[in-house]
DNA sequence: AATCGAAGCAACCGCTCGTCA
DNA sequence: GTGACGAGCGGTTGCTTCGAT
């Protein structure tokens, strides 16, 4: 016993959407005030012989006001590559990161292009886990202090340019996850502690949330030896390595 | 100029999850 | 508690574009 289709396949049309299509669909969602009754019954009410799932996609992807498309910015891309290592391919999760991006454009550049990159990089090194590693401190962030020839922090995307651009945006704050890098001893001068406290008060302003008391985020280091340290490679050696 | 392969991207498919009766 | 249904998500496919030969 098969699950019964979402729709019609013999009458609705399928493939690239026409600008009448998509005129058609901005125009019923901003009537409206989005997907009014459900997406499933969208396309009746819009007049549209589309499957409601491809409506609601098209919006989602395309239509949607400040969606972005293309020129991906080096900070984009640390925040990608850093929030893969972190939580893998949930890519409405590092989407809901990047200021304007989409699931689908995310895994998109992902595969073709970001992945390239990442397998590159890691070629000598085991591969990623399937299962993202459970770390004690989800619903922290990555701990400071970690070894290996790294003692500092520092917020993925907090830094760069610092114009207060919506590439800014790119902070490492996830649902359950803040992802923080670490920075090669030679760069740094502090360890975890005011200074990565100062950034995360910044990001968190910067985001229009007060972020709360977030001096529990650095971890201690008997957390940090039970973490994954091969998760810490990942998170912590790509962005230096890389960029 | 024609052909072919690679890259990029939009869209589809099917599964899982959440909600509600 | 359970089944139906819609929404959301991630993987995959297929079309288009572009560059190399």
């Amino acid at each position: 016993m098969g699950r019964s289709p979402c729709c019609d396949k013999a009458t609705v049309k399928r493939g690239p959407w026409s600008s009448e299509e998509d005129a058609q669909l901005r125009c019923y969602i901003e009537r409206h005030g989005g997907a009014a009754g459900g997406w499933m019954a969208l396309p009746r009410k819009a007049g549209l012989r589309r499957c409601g799932k491809s409506c609601r996609l098209r919006w989602l992807n395309y239509l949607r006001p400040g969606v972005r498309h293309g020129g991906f910015s080096p900070d984009e891309d640390r925040v990608i590559c850093a929030l893969y290592a972190a939580v893998g391919s949930r890519w409405s999760l590092i989407a809901a990161h990047l200021h304007g991006r989409t699931d689908n454009g995310v895994k998109n550049y992902w595969n073709t292009r970001l992945k390239k990159r990442f397998q590159l990089l890691f070629a000598g090194m085991p591969p990623p886990p399937a299962v993202p590693v459970p770390l004690p401190w989800t619903t922290g962030l990555l701990p400071c202090g970690t070894g290996g020839g790294v003692d500092d922090t520092r917020i993925i995307g907090a830094g760069g340019g610092g114009n207060g651009t919506d590439d800014d945006m790119v902070t490492g704050r996830t649902n359950d996850v803040v992802v923080v890098s670490q920075r090669p001893a030679e760069t740094s001068s502090s360890s975890c502690g005011p200074a990565a406290t100062t950034e995360l008060d910044e990001m968190f302003r910067s985001m229009g949330t007060t972020g709360g008391d977030h001096s529990d985020m650095c971890q201690s280091s008997t957390e940090i030896e039970t973490a994954s340290w091969y998760h810490c490679q990942y998170l912590g050696s790509m962005p230096y390595m890389y960029w």
